[in-house]
DNA sequence: CTAGCAACCTGAACGC
DNA sequence: TGCGTTCAGGTTGCTA
């Protein structure tokens, strides 16, 4: 499910439902997730929770003595549910509070992550990232000079979580058919006009997504359970073979890191460097 | 350092 | 109807 904007979506859904509430108790039915969920978060209980964060695409829940840290991978999504309803299948963890509600975790494949981070140190995993795309720290400059030596494909780039994090595959897609940059196109081969272009269309094209309440996919809906709709203002993402809306030219569909890739041939030419 | 890709896991869709 | 193959939104951590 989750690229950056359906993370925050499940953020902005879950975080009234969750601010000042007091955490009772953690419920693990599955502990083996991407990694083993740690004792400490299952320690938890009799804490108010101060905040809900997000930093890439990890949720941070802040306690007085540290964050429960949730990653969704790939499959993953958040409820709140009554404390009391029976949990279905592939719901691994639950989020007890004191009114009686739990923030319900399923994830069908388990790719996603529950991890704990005390007060005071920041978790391995985050120390790495990049800037975040939505913030003044993600410019052109940092993008431009990401780009400066490297001969990979410039969606590649574009994905690296040390260049700027939350931008997977389908806003990968996406971002790139309207910079008209070629996915394929190394890197540095790439002008800083357009690179100036890409970032700018990374922080819109993301910032709409969010607004218009994630993109539904197979396994995504809100945490309320309306689904969101931005699917159907995917240009080229799950459209390899259908005719560009720019030009009607086949959209063509390639692998790159072993992700699809769709473009338009016409519209993001493949640029001989000079 | 970069680059390529196997791995983690389940289920849906498709071809025969 | 069943079986095998391929693919899926993410990310780490190998190997070269």
């Amino acid at each position: 499910m989750p690229e950056l904007p359906e993370v925050e979506v499940s953020r902005l859904g879950i975080s009234p439902h969750l601010q000042g509430q007091q955490l009772t108790k953690v419920v693990a039915r599955q502990r083996q997730l991407r990694w083993w969920v740690p004792d400490e978060v299952l320690q938890q209980q009799q804490q108010p929770i101060l905040a809900v964060r997000r930093r890439a695409k990890y949720l941070l829940l802040d306690l007085p003595g540290g964050s429960i840290i949730l990653h969704l991978g790939m499959s993953g999504h958040l409820k709140v549910v009554p404390a009391d309803l029976a949990p279905g299948k592939h719901d691994h963890l639950d989020l007890l509070f004191a009114n009686g509600t739990a923030l319900r975790l399923n994830d069908t494949r388990r790719f996603g992550a529950v991890l704990w981070q005390a007060q005071g140190e920041q978790h391995p995993l985050l120390a790495q990232l990049g800037p975040e795309p939505l913030t003044a720290d993600f410019t052109a400059e940092t993008l431009i000079q990401a780009c400066q030596r490297r001969g990979s494909a410039i969606k590649l780039v574009l994905m690296d979580n040390h260049v700027v994090v939350g931008v997977g595959n389908i806003y990968a897609n996406e971002a790139l058919f309207k910079a008209g940059i070629n996915p394929q196109q190394p890197a540095r081969d790439v002008s800083a006009d357009k690179l100036a272009l890409l970032c700018t269309i990374v922080k819109e094209t993301l910032t709409a997504a969010i607004v218009q309440g994630g993109t539904t996919l197979r396994d995504f809906s809100q945490v309320d359970g309306k689904p969101g709709y931005f699917k159907q203002e995917l240009l080229v993402y799950g459209r390899g073979g259908q005719p560009c809306v720019n030009c009607d030219t086949a959209l063509s569909e390639v692998r790159l890191g072993q992700r699809s890739t769709v473009f338009c041939p016409l519209c993001q030419p493949l640029l001989q460097k000079n």
